[in-house]
DNA sequence: ATTACTTCTTGATATATATCAATTACACGG
DNA sequence: CCGTGTAATTGATATATATCAAGAAGTAAT
Protein backbone atom coordinates (compact mmCIF):
# COMPACT_ATOMS: atom_id res chain seq x y z
CA UNK A 1 0.00 0.00 0.00
CA UNK A 2 1.60 3.45 -1.06
CA UNK A 3 0.98 6.66 -0.48
CA UNK A 4 0.49 9.29 -3.46
CA UNK A 5 -2.29 11.53 -4.15
CA UNK A 6 -3.31 11.11 -7.54
CA UNK A 7 -6.50 13.02 -6.82
CA UNK A 8 -5.89 16.72 -6.22
CA UNK A 9 -9.13 17.58 -4.65
CA UNK A 10 -12.45 15.96 -3.46
CA UNK A 11 -13.97 18.56 -5.55
CA UNK A 12 -13.04 17.48 -8.58
CA UNK A 13 -13.20 13.67 -7.78
CA UNK A 14 -15.16 11.74 -10.24
CA UNK A 15 -15.44 8.57 -8.51
CA UNK A 16 -16.96 10.47 -5.14
CA UNK A 17 -19.86 9.14 -3.42
CA UNK A 18 -23.02 10.19 -4.32
CA UNK A 19 -23.79 11.33 -1.06
CA UNK A 20 -21.22 13.57 -0.72
CA UNK A 21 -23.48 16.14 -2.96
CA UNK A 22 -25.20 16.79 -0.34
CA UNK A 23 -21.84 18.77 1.71
CA UNK A 24 -21.15 22.40 0.94
CA UNK A 25 -17.61 23.54 -0.34
CA UNK A 26 -16.56 24.49 2.91
CA UNK A 27 -17.59 21.05 3.89
CA UNK A 28 -15.55 19.36 1.57
CA UNK A 29 -12.15 21.63 2.11
CA UNK A 30 -12.43 20.09 4.90
CA UNK A 31 -12.94 16.86 3.86
CA UNK A 32 -10.08 16.81 1.60
CA UNK A 33 -7.72 18.22 3.97
CA UNK A 34 -8.91 14.99 6.28
CA UNK A 35 -8.53 12.61 4.16
CA UNK A 36 -5.59 10.09 3.43
CA UNK A 37 -5.19 8.42 -0.01
CA UNK A 38 -3.66 4.99 -0.57
CA UNK A 39 -3.13 2.74 -3.41
CA UNK A 40 -3.18 -1.14 -3.13
CA UNK A 41 -1.81 -3.62 -4.86
CA UNK A 42 -4.21 -6.69 -6.26
CA UNK A 43 -4.46 -9.04 -3.24
CA UNK A 44 -3.48 -6.68 -0.28
CA UNK A 45 -5.86 -6.18 2.40
CA UNK A 46 -7.25 -2.72 2.88
CA UNK A 47 -9.48 -3.54 6.04
CA UNK A 48 -9.10 -6.31 8.30
CA UNK A 49 -12.01 -7.76 10.18
CA UNK A 50 -11.41 -7.09 13.71
CA UNK A 51 -9.37 -4.11 13.22
CA UNK A 52 -11.00 -1.03 15.17
CA UNK A 53 -13.24 1.17 12.68
CA UNK A 54 -12.10 4.36 13.22
CA UNK A 55 -12.33 4.99 9.61
CA UNK A 56 -14.19 5.25 6.79
CA UNK A 57 -13.10 4.45 3.10
CA UNK A 58 -13.88 5.83 -0.06
CA UNK A 59 -13.80 3.35 -3.41
CA UNK A 60 -12.16 5.76 -6.27
CA UNK A 61 -11.14 3.19 -8.55
CA UNK A 62 -10.35 -0.35 -8.81
CA UNK A 63 -12.52 -3.71 -7.62
CA UNK A 64 -12.20 -4.98 -3.85
CA UNK A 65 -14.15 -7.65 -2.58
CA UNK A 66 -15.63 -7.58 0.74
CA UNK A 67 -15.54 -10.77 3.00
CA UNK A 68 -16.01 -12.43 6.28
CA UNK A 69 -13.72 -14.50 7.63
CA UNK A 70 -16.17 -17.05 8.76
CA UNK A 71 -15.81 -20.50 10.49
CA UNK A 72 -13.01 -22.91 9.95
CA UNK A 73 -11.31 -20.02 8.25
CA UNK A 74 -13.95 -20.46 5.47
CA UNK A 75 -14.39 -16.95 3.74
CA UNK A 76 -18.26 -15.63 3.02
CA UNK A 77 -17.66 -13.33 0.39
CA UNK A 78 -20.66 -10.22 0.65
CA UNK A 79 -20.35 -8.10 -1.91
CA UNK A 80 -17.95 -7.02 -4.31
CA UNK A 81 -16.68 -2.97 -3.84
CA UNK A 82 -16.70 -0.88 -6.67
CA UNK A 83 -15.11 3.05 -7.31
CA UNK A 84 -18.13 5.49 -5.32
CA UNK A 85 -18.56 2.74 -2.43
CA UNK A 86 -18.84 4.22 0.92
CA UNK A 87 -17.12 1.30 3.24
CA UNK A 88 -17.53 1.27 6.76
CA UNK A 89 -18.04 -0.41 10.12
CA UNK A 90 -21.31 -1.09 12.22
CA UNK A 91 -21.83 2.46 13.40
CA UNK A 92 -20.42 5.07 15.32
CA UNK A 93 -19.73 3.08 18.59
CA UNK A 94 -17.13 3.93 20.34
CA UNK A 95 -14.24 0.76 20.24
CA UNK A 96 -16.49 -0.64 17.63
CA UNK A 97 -14.98 -3.14 15.33
CA UNK A 98 -14.90 -4.03 11.69
CA UNK A 99 -17.44 -7.27 11.07
CA UNK A 100 -15.33 -7.76 7.80
CA UNK A 101 -12.49 -7.39 5.45
CA UNK A 102 -11.65 -5.86 2.49
CA UNK A 103 -9.45 -6.61 -0.06
CA UNK A 104 -8.32 -5.30 -3.54
CA UNK A 105 -9.01 -7.42 -6.63
CA UNK A 106 -7.42 -5.02 -9.34
CA UNK A 107 -5.09 -2.02 -8.39
CA UNK A 108 -7.43 0.19 -5.74
CA UNK A 109 -6.87 3.67 -5.28
CA UNK A 110 -9.06 4.54 -2.25
CA UNK A 111 -9.60 7.32 0.83
CA UNK A 112 -9.37 7.06 4.20
CA UNK A 113 -10.89 8.97 5.74
CA UNK A 114 -11.42 9.23 10.18
CA UNK A 115 -14.33 8.34 11.47
CA UNK A 116 -14.72 11.42 13.49
CA UNK A 117 -14.06 13.56 10.62
CA UNK A 118 -16.79 11.51 8.83
CA UNK A 119 -19.63 11.53 11.78
CA UNK A 120 -19.59 15.55 12.29
CA UNK A 121 -20.65 15.77 8.54
CA UNK A 122 -24.01 14.05 10.05
CA UNK A 123 -24.25 15.67 13.17
CA UNK A 124 -23.51 18.79 11.36
CA UNK A 125 -25.84 18.48 8.16
CA UNK A 126 -29.33 17.12 7.83
CA UNK A 127 -29.34 16.08 4.34
CA UNK A 128 -25.89 14.57 4.54
CA UNK A 129 -27.23 12.24 7.69
CA UNK A 130 -30.65 11.58 5.12
CA UNK A 131 -28.27 10.11 2.57
CA UNK A 132 -26.71 8.37 4.99
CA UNK A 133 -29.46 6.62 5.95
CA UNK A 134 -30.54 5.73 2.80
CA UNK A 135 -27.39 3.80 1.85
CA UNK A 136 -27.61 2.04 5.10
CA UNK A 137 -31.09 1.26 4.05
CA UNK A 138 -29.99 0.60 0.17
CA UNK A 139 -27.43 -1.82 1.42
CA UNK A 140 -29.77 -3.36 3.92
CA UNK A 141 -32.27 -3.85 1.31
CA UNK A 142 -29.42 -5.69 -0.66
CA UNK A 143 -28.50 -8.25 2.32
CA UNK A 144 -31.73 -9.01 2.41
CA UNK A 145 -32.11 -9.94 -0.73
CA UNK A 146 -28.71 -12.33 -0.98
CA UNK A 147 -29.58 -13.64 2.06
CA UNK A 148 -33.38 -14.96 1.09
CA UNK A 149 -31.50 -16.10 -2.43
CA UNK A 150 -29.06 -18.15 -0.30
CA UNK A 151 -31.47 -19.38 1.86
CA UNK A 152 -34.04 -20.71 -1.01
CA UNK A 153 -32.28 -21.23 -3.86
CA UNK A 154 -30.71 -24.22 -5.09
CA UNK A 155 -27.02 -24.08 -6.32
CA UNK A 156 -27.58 -23.36 -10.29
CA UNK A 157 -30.07 -20.29 -8.99
CA UNK A 158 -26.93 -19.27 -6.58
CA UNK A 159 -24.68 -19.13 -9.44
CA UNK A 160 -26.58 -17.20 -12.02
CA UNK A 161 -27.43 -14.63 -9.37
CA UNK A 162 -23.76 -13.94 -9.05
CA UNK A 163 -22.92 -14.00 -12.81
CA UNK A 164 -26.30 -11.34 -13.01
CA UNK A 165 -24.88 -9.41 -10.48
CA UNK A 166 -21.67 -8.98 -11.77
CA UNK A 167 -23.04 -8.01 -14.94
CA UNK A 168 -25.90 -5.68 -13.99
CA UNK A 169 -23.97 -4.17 -11.00
CA UNK A 170 -20.34 -4.58 -11.54
CA UNK A 171 -19.72 -4.03 -14.94
CA UNK A 172 -22.54 -2.98 -17.00
CA UNK A 173 -22.43 -5.47 -19.51
CA UNK A 174 -23.16 -9.27 -20.59
CA UNK A 175 -19.80 -10.00 -21.21
CA UNK A 176 -16.60 -9.32 -18.60
CA UNK A 177 -13.47 -10.32 -17.13
CA UNK A 178 -14.01 -13.14 -14.17
CA UNK A 179 -12.38 -11.58 -11.87
CA UNK A 180 -12.75 -14.01 -8.97
CA UNK A 181 -11.15 -17.57 -8.70
CA UNK A 182 -13.46 -20.32 -9.04
CA UNK A 183 -12.73 -21.05 -5.23
CA UNK A 184 -13.90 -17.28 -4.84
CA UNK A 185 -16.84 -18.03 -6.64
CA UNK A 186 -17.99 -20.09 -3.88
CA UNK A 187 -17.49 -18.31 -1.52
CA UNK A 188 -19.98 -15.92 -2.68
CA UNK A 189 -22.46 -18.66 -3.28
CA UNK A 190 -21.82 -21.15 -0.82
CA UNK A 191 -21.14 -23.96 -2.89
CA UNK A 192 -17.74 -25.73 -3.32
CA UNK A 193 -15.38 -24.99 -5.76
CA UNK A 194 -16.02 -27.76 -8.31
CA UNK A 195 -19.71 -27.41 -8.11
CA UNK A 196 -19.00 -23.88 -9.44
CA UNK A 197 -16.88 -25.57 -12.13
CA UNK A 198 -19.17 -28.07 -13.04
CA UNK A 199 -22.12 -25.96 -13.07
CA UNK A 200 -20.41 -23.43 -15.41
CA UNK A 201 -19.74 -25.94 -17.76
CA UNK A 202 -23.21 -27.18 -17.47
CA UNK A 203 -24.43 -23.61 -18.43
CA UNK A 204 -21.87 -23.43 -21.42
CA UNK A 205 -22.92 -26.48 -22.57
CA UNK A 206 -26.65 -25.54 -22.86
CA UNK A 207 -25.87 -22.02 -24.40
CA UNK A 208 -26.72 -19.63 -21.31
CA UNK A 209 -22.99 -18.56 -21.43
CA UNK A 210 -19.64 -18.37 -22.53
CA UNK A 211 -16.93 -19.29 -20.68
CA UNK A 212 -13.60 -19.81 -19.99
CA UNK A 213 -11.31 -19.26 -17.35
CA UNK A 214 -10.83 -15.79 -16.97
CA UNK A 215 -14.54 -14.60 -18.88
CA UNK A 216 -18.14 -14.69 -19.21
CA UNK A 217 -20.14 -13.62 -21.45
CA UNK A 218 -23.84 -14.27 -21.07
CA UNK A 219 -25.42 -15.39 -24.43
CA UNK A 220 -28.97 -16.26 -23.07
CA UNK A 221 -29.71 -13.73 -20.29
CA UNK A 222 -33.43 -15.00 -20.47
CA UNK A 223 -32.39 -18.50 -19.44
CA UNK A 224 -30.55 -17.01 -16.97
CA UNK A 225 -32.57 -15.05 -15.20
CA UNK A 226 -35.12 -17.74 -15.20
CA UNK A 227 -32.45 -19.89 -13.56
CA UNK A 228 -31.90 -17.38 -11.16
CA UNK A 229 -35.44 -16.85 -9.90
CA UNK A 230 -35.39 -21.10 -9.76
CA UNK A 231 -34.50 -23.11 -12.53
CA UNK B 1 -56.57 -4.92 14.16
CA UNK B 2 -58.80 -2.64 16.76
CA UNK B 3 -57.68 1.12 17.50
CA UNK B 4 -57.37 2.30 21.02
CA UNK B 5 -55.29 4.37 22.83
CA UNK B 6 -53.93 2.11 25.96
CA UNK B 7 -50.79 4.05 25.79
CA UNK B 8 -51.08 7.39 27.16
CA UNK B 9 -48.40 9.41 26.18
CA UNK B 10 -44.77 8.69 24.35
CA UNK B 11 -43.14 10.46 27.18
CA UNK B 12 -44.03 7.71 29.52
CA UNK B 13 -43.95 4.65 27.38
CA UNK B 14 -41.65 2.32 28.79
CA UNK B 15 -41.09 0.70 25.41
CA UNK B 16 -40.17 3.03 23.79
CA UNK B 17 -37.17 2.82 20.66
CA UNK B 18 -33.98 3.67 22.53
CA UNK B 19 -33.20 6.71 20.28
CA UNK B 20 -36.39 8.54 21.38
CA UNK B 21 -34.06 9.37 24.02
CA UNK B 22 -32.92 12.22 21.79
CA UNK B 23 -35.78 13.78 21.12
CA UNK B 24 -37.04 17.22 22.45
CA UNK B 25 -39.83 17.63 25.04
CA UNK B 26 -41.30 19.20 21.94
CA UNK B 27 -40.86 17.04 19.48
CA UNK B 28 -42.01 14.63 21.86
CA UNK B 29 -45.05 16.46 22.07
CA UNK B 30 -45.06 16.08 17.94
CA UNK B 31 -44.32 12.03 17.61
CA UNK B 32 -47.10 12.16 20.27
CA UNK B 33 -49.94 14.00 18.26
CA UNK B 34 -49.06 12.12 14.62
CA UNK B 35 -48.80 8.66 16.30
CA UNK B 36 -51.44 5.93 15.47
CA UNK B 37 -51.89 3.19 17.75
CA UNK B 38 -53.05 -0.47 16.96
CA UNK B 39 -53.26 -3.91 18.34
CA UNK B 40 -53.40 -6.77 15.98
CA UNK B 41 -54.73 -10.29 17.06
CA UNK B 42 -52.07 -13.26 17.18
CA UNK B 43 -51.54 -14.14 13.08
CA UNK B 44 -52.96 -10.95 11.50
CA UNK B 45 -50.57 -8.45 9.17
CA UNK B 46 -48.96 -5.48 10.48
CA UNK B 47 -47.02 -4.98 7.05
CA UNK B 48 -47.52 -6.70 4.03
CA UNK B 49 -44.37 -6.79 1.42
CA UNK B 50 -44.78 -4.73 -1.56
CA UNK B 51 -47.08 -1.75 -0.08
CA UNK B 52 -45.88 1.40 0.39
CA UNK B 53 -43.63 2.07 3.06
CA UNK B 54 -45.21 5.53 4.23
CA UNK B 55 -44.92 4.49 7.50
CA UNK B 56 -42.75 3.14 10.54
CA UNK B 57 -43.67 1.44 13.28
CA UNK B 58 -42.93 0.72 16.57
CA UNK B 59 -43.59 -3.06 18.54
CA UNK B 60 -44.88 -1.60 21.80
CA UNK B 61 -45.73 -5.11 23.20
CA UNK B 62 -45.66 -8.42 22.34
CA UNK B 63 -43.60 -10.64 19.34
CA UNK B 64 -43.89 -10.28 15.95
CA UNK B 65 -42.15 -12.19 13.27
CA UNK B 66 -40.42 -10.25 9.95
CA UNK B 67 -40.85 -12.60 7.15
CA UNK B 68 -40.01 -12.41 3.61
CA UNK B 69 -42.18 -13.78 1.04
CA UNK B 70 -39.91 -15.42 -1.06
CA UNK B 71 -39.97 -17.85 -3.93
CA UNK B 72 -43.01 -20.10 -4.72
CA UNK B 73 -44.94 -18.69 -1.64
CA UNK B 74 -41.77 -20.29 0.38
CA UNK B 75 -41.14 -17.77 3.67
CA UNK B 76 -38.28 -16.42 5.29
CA UNK B 77 -38.24 -15.39 8.20
CA UNK B 78 -35.71 -12.94 8.60
CA UNK B 79 -36.31 -12.28 12.61
CA UNK B 80 -38.36 -11.42 15.75
CA UNK B 81 -39.46 -8.14 16.59
CA UNK B 82 -39.42 -6.88 20.12
CA UNK B 83 -41.18 -4.34 22.23
CA UNK B 84 -38.83 -1.16 21.57
CA UNK B 85 -38.20 -2.43 17.80
CA UNK B 86 -38.28 0.33 14.99
CA UNK B 87 -39.52 -1.68 11.74
CA UNK B 88 -39.32 0.75 8.82
CA UNK B 89 -38.71 0.02 5.14
CA UNK B 90 -35.98 0.62 3.04
CA UNK B 91 -35.25 4.85 3.62
CA UNK B 92 -37.00 7.50 2.84
CA UNK B 93 -37.10 7.23 -1.10
CA UNK B 94 -40.29 8.43 -2.30
CA UNK B 95 -42.30 5.27 -3.65
CA UNK B 96 -40.11 3.20 -1.69
CA UNK B 97 -42.20 -0.47 -0.27
CA UNK B 98 -41.49 -2.60 1.98
CA UNK B 99 -39.13 -5.49 1.14
CA UNK B 100 -41.04 -7.77 3.90
CA UNK B 101 -43.76 -8.33 5.75
CA UNK B 102 -44.58 -8.30 9.78
CA UNK B 103 -47.40 -10.06 11.41
CA UNK B 104 -47.82 -10.69 15.03
CA UNK B 105 -47.05 -14.17 16.78
CA UNK B 106 -48.89 -12.69 20.03
CA UNK B 107 -51.00 -9.70 21.23
CA UNK B 108 -49.22 -6.96 19.32
CA UNK B 109 -49.38 -3.58 20.35
CA UNK B 110 -47.72 -0.98 18.09
CA UNK B 111 -47.54 2.38 17.24
CA UNK B 112 -47.66 3.64 13.45
CA UNK B 113 -46.14 7.13 12.79
CA UNK B 114 -45.96 8.43 8.83
CA UNK B 115 -42.85 8.16 7.58
CA UNK B 116 -43.01 11.83 7.03
CA UNK B 117 -42.93 12.69 10.61
CA UNK B 118 -40.17 10.60 11.31
CA UNK B 119 -38.04 11.65 8.55
CA UNK B 120 -38.33 14.86 9.92
CA UNK B 121 -36.76 14.25 13.21
CA UNK B 122 -33.34 12.62 11.25
CA UNK B 123 -33.25 16.28 9.89
CA UNK B 124 -33.95 18.55 12.80
CA UNK B 125 -32.30 16.44 14.94
CA UNK B 126 -28.41 15.32 14.24
CA UNK B 127 -28.70 13.30 17.28
CA UNK B 128 -31.40 11.50 16.50
CA UNK B 129 -29.89 11.24 13.16
CA UNK B 130 -26.82 9.34 14.15
CA UNK B 131 -28.60 7.05 16.33
CA UNK B 132 -30.64 5.78 13.44
CA UNK B 133 -27.57 5.70 11.49
CA UNK B 134 -25.94 3.38 14.40
CA UNK B 135 -29.69 1.40 14.32
CA UNK B 136 -29.20 1.17 10.85
CA UNK B 137 -25.83 -0.50 11.39
CA UNK B 138 -26.55 -2.96 14.33
CA UNK B 139 -29.40 -4.24 12.03
CA UNK B 140 -26.68 -4.65 9.00
CA UNK B 141 -24.29 -6.06 11.60
CA UNK B 142 -26.90 -8.85 12.79
CA UNK B 143 -28.30 -9.38 9.38
CA UNK B 144 -24.57 -10.16 8.42
CA UNK B 145 -23.83 -12.33 10.81
CA UNK B 146 -27.35 -14.35 9.76
CA UNK B 147 -25.92 -15.12 6.67
CA UNK B 148 -22.85 -16.07 7.25
CA UNK B 149 -24.12 -18.56 9.79
CA UNK B 150 -27.03 -19.81 6.65
CA UNK B 151 -24.33 -19.81 4.14
CA UNK B 152 -21.66 -21.85 6.09
CA UNK B 153 -23.15 -24.11 9.13
CA UNK B 154 -25.25 -27.49 8.77
CA UNK B 155 -28.57 -27.74 10.07
CA UNK B 156 -27.90 -28.50 13.31
CA UNK B 157 -25.55 -25.61 13.45
CA UNK B 158 -27.98 -23.28 12.36
CA UNK B 159 -30.84 -24.66 14.57
CA UNK B 160 -28.52 -23.92 17.68
CA UNK B 161 -28.59 -20.35 16.57
CA UNK B 162 -32.12 -20.21 16.60
CA UNK B 163 -32.25 -21.64 19.74
CA UNK B 164 -29.55 -19.27 21.37
CA UNK B 165 -31.39 -16.29 19.52
CA UNK B 166 -34.55 -16.72 21.31
CA UNK B 167 -32.83 -17.37 24.51
CA UNK B 168 -30.31 -14.24 24.60
CA UNK B 169 -32.40 -11.75 22.42
CA UNK B 170 -36.03 -12.47 23.40
CA UNK B 171 -36.69 -13.99 26.16
CA UNK B 172 -33.38 -13.28 27.93
CA UNK B 173 -33.56 -17.06 29.43
CA UNK B 174 -32.81 -20.11 28.98
CA UNK B 175 -36.36 -21.42 29.27
CA UNK B 176 -39.26 -20.59 27.00
CA UNK B 177 -42.21 -21.01 25.14
CA UNK B 178 -41.44 -21.75 21.28
CA UNK B 179 -43.86 -19.50 19.87
CA UNK B 180 -43.03 -20.41 16.40
CA UNK B 181 -44.44 -23.69 14.75
CA UNK B 182 -42.23 -26.61 13.23
CA UNK B 183 -42.87 -25.28 9.98
CA UNK B 184 -42.08 -21.76 10.88
CA UNK B 185 -38.67 -22.70 12.64
CA UNK B 186 -37.84 -24.34 8.91
CA UNK B 187 -38.69 -21.09 7.44
CA UNK B 188 -36.09 -19.20 9.91
CA UNK B 189 -33.80 -21.80 9.64
CA UNK B 190 -33.80 -22.84 6.28
CA UNK B 191 -34.41 -26.10 6.65
CA UNK B 192 -37.27 -28.94 6.31
CA UNK B 193 -39.76 -29.32 8.92
CA UNK B 194 -39.26 -32.78 9.41
CA UNK B 195 -35.77 -31.82 9.47
CA UNK B 196 -36.17 -29.61 12.71
CA UNK B 197 -38.43 -32.05 14.20
CA UNK B 198 -35.84 -35.04 13.95
CA UNK B 199 -32.92 -32.17 15.45
CA UNK B 200 -35.26 -31.25 18.25
CA UNK B 201 -35.21 -34.72 19.17
CA UNK B 202 -31.65 -35.56 18.91
CA UNK B 203 -30.84 -32.55 20.36
CA UNK B 204 -33.41 -34.23 23.20
CA UNK B 205 -31.87 -37.04 23.55
CA UNK B 206 -28.72 -36.23 24.30
CA UNK B 207 -29.57 -34.09 26.64
CA UNK B 208 -29.07 -30.73 25.51
CA UNK B 209 -32.18 -29.57 25.49
CA UNK B 210 -35.94 -30.26 26.69
CA UNK B 211 -38.28 -30.21 23.89
CA UNK B 212 -41.90 -30.28 23.34
CA UNK B 213 -44.19 -29.00 21.32
CA UNK B 214 -44.46 -25.83 22.50
CA UNK B 215 -41.81 -25.02 25.03
CA UNK B 216 -37.86 -25.29 25.13
CA UNK B 217 -35.45 -25.23 28.07
CA UNK B 218 -31.86 -25.64 27.05
CA UNK B 219 -30.15 -27.79 29.63
CA UNK B 220 -26.45 -27.91 28.75
CA UNK B 221 -25.70 -24.57 27.55
CA UNK B 222 -22.28 -25.37 26.78
CA UNK B 223 -22.90 -27.91 24.80
CA UNK B 224 -25.30 -25.79 22.49
CA UNK B 225 -22.56 -22.84 21.82
CA UNK B 226 -20.48 -25.59 20.37
CA UNK B 227 -22.93 -27.07 18.09
CA UNK B 228 -23.98 -23.56 16.93
CA UNK B 229 -20.33 -22.58 16.92
CA UNK B 230 -19.77 -25.67 14.72
CA UNK B 231 -20.76 -28.97 15.71
C1' DA C 1 -67.47 -36.63 23.29
C1' DT C 2 -67.27 -36.62 17.98
C1' DT C 3 -65.87 -34.59 13.99
C1' DA C 4 -62.90 -32.09 11.17
C1' DC C 5 -58.69 -29.89 10.80
C1' DT C 6 -54.11 -28.69 11.34
C1' DT C 7 -49.61 -29.61 13.05
C1' DC C 8 -46.30 -32.92 14.54
C1' DT C 9 -43.82 -37.10 14.07
C1' DT C 10 -41.67 -41.18 11.91
C1' DG C 11 -39.64 -44.07 8.46
C1' DA C 12 -38.35 -44.89 3.68
C1' DT C 13 -36.44 -42.96 -0.19
C1' DA C 14 -34.69 -39.57 -3.59
C1' DT C 15 -31.84 -35.69 -4.53
C1' DA C 16 -28.53 -32.17 -4.05
C1' DT C 17 -24.25 -31.09 -2.73
C1' DA C 18 -19.60 -31.86 -0.62
C1' DT C 19 -15.49 -34.37 -0.41
C1' DC C 20 -11.69 -37.00 -2.09
C1' DA C 21 -8.29 -38.30 -5.42
C1' DA C 22 -6.16 -37.77 -9.59
C1' DT C 23 -5.09 -35.16 -13.73
C1' DT C 24 -4.59 -31.26 -16.63
C1' DA C 25 -3.96 -26.41 -17.70
C1' DC C 26 -1.87 -22.21 -16.55
C1' DA C 27 1.42 -18.49 -14.72
C1' DC C 28 5.85 -17.20 -13.34
C1' DG C 29 10.82 -16.89 -12.01
C1' DG C 30 15.10 -18.29 -13.43
C1' DC D 1 12.40 -22.99 -22.42
C1' DC D 2 12.02 -25.57 -18.09
C1' DG D 3 10.64 -26.68 -13.67
C1' DT D 4 7.55 -25.43 -9.88
C1' DG D 5 3.55 -24.04 -7.77
C1' DT D 6 -1.22 -22.83 -7.98
C1' DA D 7 -5.74 -23.05 -9.89
C1' DA D 8 -9.01 -25.61 -12.77
C1' DT D 9 -11.09 -29.74 -14.08
C1' DT D 10 -12.95 -34.49 -13.97
C1' DG D 11 -14.87 -38.70 -12.13
C1' DA D 12 -16.10 -41.57 -8.21
C1' DT D 13 -18.05 -41.60 -3.89
C1' DA D 14 -19.92 -40.11 0.61
C1' DT D 15 -22.91 -37.17 3.10
C1' DA D 16 -26.43 -33.98 4.17
C1' DT D 17 -30.76 -32.69 3.40
C1' DA D 18 -35.41 -32.70 1.09
C1' DT D 19 -39.39 -35.08 -0.22
C1' DC D 20 -43.02 -38.39 0.11
C1' DA D 21 -46.35 -41.03 2.47
C1' DA D 22 -48.66 -42.37 6.37
C1' DG D 23 -50.04 -42.16 10.91
C1' DA D 24 -50.34 -39.83 15.68
C1' DA D 25 -51.38 -36.12 18.39
C1' DG D 26 -53.15 -31.95 19.45
C1' DT D 27 -56.99 -28.14 18.79
C1' DA D 28 -61.28 -26.13 17.98
C1' DA D 29 -66.06 -26.22 16.85
C1' DT D 30 -70.42 -28.60 17.14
Amino acid sequence: MSEQNLINSCETCTAGWKNFRHISREEMKVLNSNRYEATFKPGEIMIKQGSPASVVLFMSTGLAKSYVEGLNGKNFILRIEKPGNLIMGPGSYANSRFTHSVSAITTVHACFVSSDAFRKFTVENPSFAEGLVDTCGEAAVKMQARMVNLAQKRMSGRLADVLLYFADEIFHSDEYEMILSRQELGEMTSMAKECVVRLLKEFEESGVINSDVSGIKILDRERLVKISEQG
